[in-house]
Order: structure tokens, then C-alpha cells, then sequence
DNA sequence: GTCTATAGCAAGATAGAC
DNA sequence: GTCTATCTTGCTATAGAC
């Protein structure tokens, strides 16, 4: 490994080990400098603003999470049990760095900022999250009507959006409440997507498909 | 009017101008102050932080809504208008405040800031918005699974709050995406919740119900 | 290209005098 | 209640070592 690589590496777990120890706010850039042993310009020589160094946990998060998703669908067809374990998956890999996380995800709130999942910027990160919920489709025996298999996973990926968002707010020990959340709404969705074929159901099925392919447009 | 009551709207209504004019970041409580003409330190005297400044923000729009949301529902008894008007109008109300309304927008996603529309210091206005949906609710002319009738108001405050969050991203001219959004998601929840009726709907609308309430619960 | 040291700015926040 | 002075911290800039 390059030099640089070693120096860039030591910061960012650095930065990621104060971050989870004390808090995002409470962790300056000049402490995460002296701990890592370089200077200030340093650490912003290799990351432009505190913010940055977050995209790498970002990114760490989501890599992990499509680690271990990936052999959890091996084994498994059944649509609802796919799904079921890809999210409580996230929840697992994520649950360490829950008080971080919380920080975090406010930054990924805003729509200026990199770090939102909306943004250009992760389009990678989102289209691998989609490209997941894809092969929790596909992989599946699931009947469904065929225009909303399409859409389908990118509607999954906003419902784990929706999960995430319930987890920042989730007090609840081991946050067991976002758990209970999955366990609830995966039923629930696994069941709409049944009655999607069904043909008294097709409008409405069509006019959410419709929907979403109008507002994935960037007009 | 107290002195300090004085001094305190005084200084509210300064920084909601210098924030309009010149959004959040690039105003500073310095400037707020000198505007104002007090001392920052009499700034902090009575808001302890930049953010809590923006509480009152936060309140008046939900007021300007309610206000004027109110009216339009004497005049209309079908439910997707009744729905529809109530969320245009949110969005004409905000309108102006857009740029400004992003970065107040991500401080209140932050589940630790008073500002979150989770928090306690929020509830009041929480409560209110759902008021204003069960009125949406029990208004129209709307036939429901009684069940479902209960907490229709409270899904449709969330579906409200995901409205919001679509509209702090949307970059479209005059945030006409978030119009579109509003416009066809009003007949599909509407059709939706005509289903609920159906008693091949029954299971899945009382998971829905349960849902709801489960998570409702602050255990 | 990689790194240190240091000085300094801007702005949010605070302390303590009056 | 109000002010002035000060602190803190994210971030920048510069000058130079290797």
C-alpha cells in the first residue's frame, strides 16, 4: 500500500473511532489530527472538510451491508424472507455506530450536501443499494405484475430510506423498535405486491408505477 | 408589551428577514444582532443558539397553514380535494421561504434538535397537523374501514412529511415536481383508502391500522 | 507529491462586569 | 437585561522540509 494510502487510511480510522466514541460535533478536526499523529493540514490535504471524511464511513457502511446481504440471499426464495433479511441485515451492520449514525444522517439530510442520498455525488451508493433490492426481486418467486417488477426495487429502496429515517429517530433499546418496524411492514408490503396482480387492483398498481417513473425523470 | 418581550420579537423577526433574504449560513448572529441593534450576547440572552431562533420560524409557518388551509375546506366535501388543497396549500405557504426552508429543514432532521417534528418541544405543532388531517378526514363525504377511519389522519400527517421532505430536494422552477407529486398521489390514496372497504382488503388494511398504532406507542 | 508548523479568519457560543 | 471581551473550532493560507 502506497504511503499515501496508509496516511489517508490512518485518518479516516481515526476520525471514524473519535466519531463513535464522543459524538460527530464534539469531535474537532484537531483532535482528530493530533490522535492520528499528523498535522491539521494535513488530514485536509487528503479530506476537504470535516463532512468528507463521513463520505467514507458512508460508503464503508453500505459495502458492508451488501457483504453480508449477498450470502443471505443464497439460500433464500421466498420474497418476503429476502427482503425481511436484507433490512434487519442493514440494521445489524449499522446498529454499532447508531450514535454516530444519527449525526451522520442529518448531514444526509441536506440536499446540498454530498452526503445525501439524492445527490450525484452517492448516485454510485444508491444505484448499488437499488441494484440489491433488485436481486431481492429477481431471486425471488414472487408473482407480480410485470411493469411493477421494474419499479419495484427502486420502491424498496425509498421503503429502507424510510427504515433508515425511523432508525436515526429510534431510541428504543437495541433499537428494537426499528426492528419491529421491518418485521411488521414486510408482511404488509410482500402482500400489496401480491394483489398487484390482480386485475381489480391494476389501476391502482399502474398509477403507482406511473408516479415513479415521472418523478425519477430529473426534468 | 414587556420590554423584553419587546427585545425578543424584535430580534425573531430580524433574523427571519436577514434569513430570507440571505438564507441561513450566510447569516450570522452578528449580523442578526447589529441589525437588530442589540448585542450578540444579548442575542444569546434570549435564544441559546442560532438553531432555536428558528423555532419560531418553524411555528408560523405551521400557523399561515392551518389559517388557510381552514377555509378551504368549508366549501369542499370529497375527500381528494379536501387533501389536495390542504397540501397545495402547504406548498403555496412555504413557497417563499424554499431556500430558506432547506438548511431550517435539515436541522430539523436531527432527531436530537428541538426542531424535529418527533420531538417533544414539537408535539404541539405535531398535533396540530393531524388535527388538520382528521378534519380532512371526517369532513368529506369518504366511506372507510372504521378501523382504518382512526388512524388515517396520522398516516396522512406522515404522508404530509414525506410532501416535505421531497419538496426540500425539489430544485424544479417554482418546486412544480412537488405539485406533480401532491397531484397524483391525492387519487391514489384516495382509491387506496376507498379499498379498505373490501373485505378481500380487511387483512391488510388492519395491518396497516396495527402498524400505526404499534409505532405510535413511545415504549 | 506528501507533510509539518504556524498563524490567522469567521462565526457560534460563553463569562462576567455593570 | 444588556454589554464587552474572550473562547472555541472549522477552515484557510503560507512557507518550507523531504
Amino acid at each position: 500500500m502506497a504511503k499515501s494510502e496508509e496516511t489517508r487510511s490512518l485518518i479516516v480510522t481515526t476520525a471514524m473511532r473519535l466519531f463513535t466514541e464522543n459524538g460527530y460535533d464534539r469531535t474537532t478536526m484537531r483532535a482528530i489530527a493530533a490522535e492520528a499523529g499528523v498535522s491539521v493540514g494535513n488530514a485536509y490535504y487528503y479530506f476537504s472538510s470535516k463532512e468528507q471524511l463521513v463520505q467514507g464511513f458512508y460508503d464503508e457502511i453500505a459495502r458492508q451491508h451488501q457483504a453480508a446481504a449477498r450470502p443471505l440471499l443464497e439460500s433464500e426464495t421466498g420474497f418476503a424472507a429476502r427482503l425481511r433479511a436484507v433490512l434487519l441485515c442493514w440494521l445489524d451492520i449499522a446498529e454499532p455506530y447508531h450514535r454516530f449514525g444519527t449525526q451522520f444522517f442529518v448531514n444526509a439530510a441536506d440536499p446540498e450536501s454530498p452526503l445525501s442520498p439524492f445527490s450525484d455525488d452517492s448516485s454510485a451508493a444508491r444505484k448499488a443499494s437499488i441494484g440489491l433490492m433488485r436481486e431481492v426481486v429477481n431471486g425471488s418467486d414472487v408473482k407480480l405484475d410485470p411493469e411493477l417488477r421494474d419499479q419495484l426495487p427502486e420502491l424498496l429502496w425509498l421503503g429502507q430510506m424510510g427504515v433508515v429515517l425511523f432508525w436515526v429517530h429510534d431510541r428504543s433499546p437495541g433499537t428494537k423498535r426499528s426492528r419491529m418496524l421491518v418485521e411488521r411492514s414486510v408482511p404488509l408490503i410482500t402482500r400489496l405486491a401480491a394483489l398487484s396482480r390482480l386485475r381489480m387492483f391494476r389501476p391502482v398498481s399502474r398509477e403507482v408505477v406511473d408516479l415513479i417513473r415521472e418523478l425519477a425523470k430529473r426534468d
